[in-house]
DNA sequence: TCCTGTCGTTCAAAATTCTGAACGCTGCGA
DNA sequence: TCGCAGCGTTCAGAATTTTGAACGACAGGA
């Protein structure tokens, strides 16, 4: 990389500005200095990216491209600025969260004691819920809900875009080995989550598209650890977001099912949803960040 | 932002060096300017990034939390600095890609001149095919495919993260007005594509959950193109991706039928799928980022 | 306990970047 | 056709950053 980042803030500028002396302006500095740092930026990258007669300017094809992918690390910037603000600012005061019954006891609850020490000022209320949107507007500030919520005015945050994973005990895979192909192991899931206990669930077996019937006589359970502990003590194979048996898989107390069956469903993504990203307070974000984190 | 990004280059490979003189060495500057930039970086922030007497250090709970932007910025960063380097490199050679039907004559077709434009030495041969990731690894560079692959050797670029959309023709809208709630969105459904025919598509309406059936009683066609010039000539109302309705949308011929309602589903989101990330030919990247800026 | 190798910091010189005024060009209106 | 207003560029001095060597501090081995 032979080109200076801190060039980038400068060229976004330029191109939001439509020139250099609105750019100066807005970066509050002289438009000497703006000129060379373009001049430095095309130099560094080799292409041209602003035509430019002496009068006025556009922006080239290749500087369009450029343009976008430095508007995404000047908001990656931002984001870690506002961050960081957030951590310096000491946030306090009253944050009311709603978060799903398995998400807080799985994620949160372990943690908690971490954010508190680390926030002390911030008077947490966490709301058990599995229907956090409805509260969002008058009660809440965040909830954290199943899906990718896409809705106008609501800011969506993906924390877990966790893929479902087929899993078992090991005493009940040595007791029931589980024949190949999709049909084998259809056979051996009793149980499974309510969301995700659709009668054509499509999956990918190895790129090949297929579907998987998780409906016809399985029982379901509207609680993941639930599912989990089921499965534990022996209940078949169940399709589990892997976030929530990451654990069990690495200390062998569950073993992963065909690995290579990939569902292909929204409902095992978790989002964090908030009003605006803007006007976020630093409580709000410092949480936000913080379950970002537990979530990685 | 009271600190400069070109240091941020540096606080990574601290961190990841594990030591100053290690990122130092890595980074090919003398140790001084690494300590420097450290402590103005830390200075900008405001906060405390390392823990360090002067023989060791270790990073603080903020240092690692601002450890992780910074590495999203980096990332943004060398992708920026990949691109311009792929337009740079005049990217040349045969390159085979394969993509869905209605893709590609709705959003590769128009542009395909502009793309020859600016990559005249790129031997593009494209291959119509909704099953693209089955010729992933014999016969083409690249698929776009539906969905959202999460395979351990793919990688996956997301095109359109694109919602479902209800619309129907003004004619047809006036001649047959659509009941409120759900039941009376569903009573004007007579086709639809496919893959969102399902008998319990959930749906979201204000924050509220709720499912549609799309499939009893209803015309399946697995081509989005068919069903959209279905509608624009009266056939009802029907859910599309919004992407293939906005031009149409904005001239009038198509109006969306309750927009509050949103559908949770996968099956809307269209993905570049292609082998490795790291050696990626220039070709290959030019030809994604021309694919990525379409959809925009 | 002392020695030694290694690590981060400091400092003054050197290199680089920033700055503001002067310059030259171009589009627009008269 | 001409003149002016506004834009980007240039240039030399000023400010800042970079640099390599010297320094102080600590851990581990003798």
């Amino acid at each position: 990389m032979r080109w200076s980042l801190d060039d980038v803030p400068v060229y976004v500028a330029v191109v939001e500005q439509g020139g250099m002396t609105g750019a100066a302006e807005l970066l509050g500095r002289p438009k000497s200095s703006v000129s060379t740092a373009i001049a430095r930026l095309e130099k560094g990258l080799g292409i041209r990216l602003l035509e430019r007669n002496s009068r006025s300017q556009r922006v080239t094809a290749e500087g369009e491209t450029f343009y976008r992918h430095a508007q995404l690390i000047l908001e990656q910037a931002r984001e870690a600025d506002a961050t960081v603000a957030g951590l310096r600012a000491d946030p306090a005061g009253r944050l009311t969260v709603a978060l799903p019954p398995a998400f807080c006891q799985e994620v949160v609850a372990p943690r908690l004691h971490a954010f508190r020490q680390a926030f002390p000022k911030i008077d947490l209320q966490i709301v058990i819920t599995s229907h956090g949107v409805d509260l969002l507007r008058e009660q809440v500030d965040m909830a954290v809900v199943v899906g990718r919520m896409v809705d106008s005015d609501l800011v969506t945050r993906v924390l877990i875009a966790g893929a479902l994973t087929c899993v078992a005990s090991p005493a009940y895979l040595a007791a029931n080995p589980v024949d190949e192909g999709l049909e084998g192991l259809r056979r051996h899931i009793q149980l499974c989550e309510t969301r995700y206990g659709i009668k054509r669930m499509p999956v990918h077996v190895a790129g090949q598209a297929a579907v998987l019937d998780l409906q016809t006589g399985i029982s379901h359970v509207n609680n993941p650890l639930v599912v989990r502990a089921a499965v534990l003590n022996g209940a078949g194979v169940a399709p589990l977001p892997r976030h929530y048996v990451r654990d069990q898989i690495r200390e062998g107390s569950l073993i992963e099912v065909q690995p290579e069956v990939t569902f292909d469903i929204e409902a095992s993504t978790l989002s964090a949803v908030y009003l605006s990203r803007r006007l976020m307070s630093p409580r709000l974000r410092a949480f936000v960040d913080f379950l970002a984190e537990a979530c990685r």
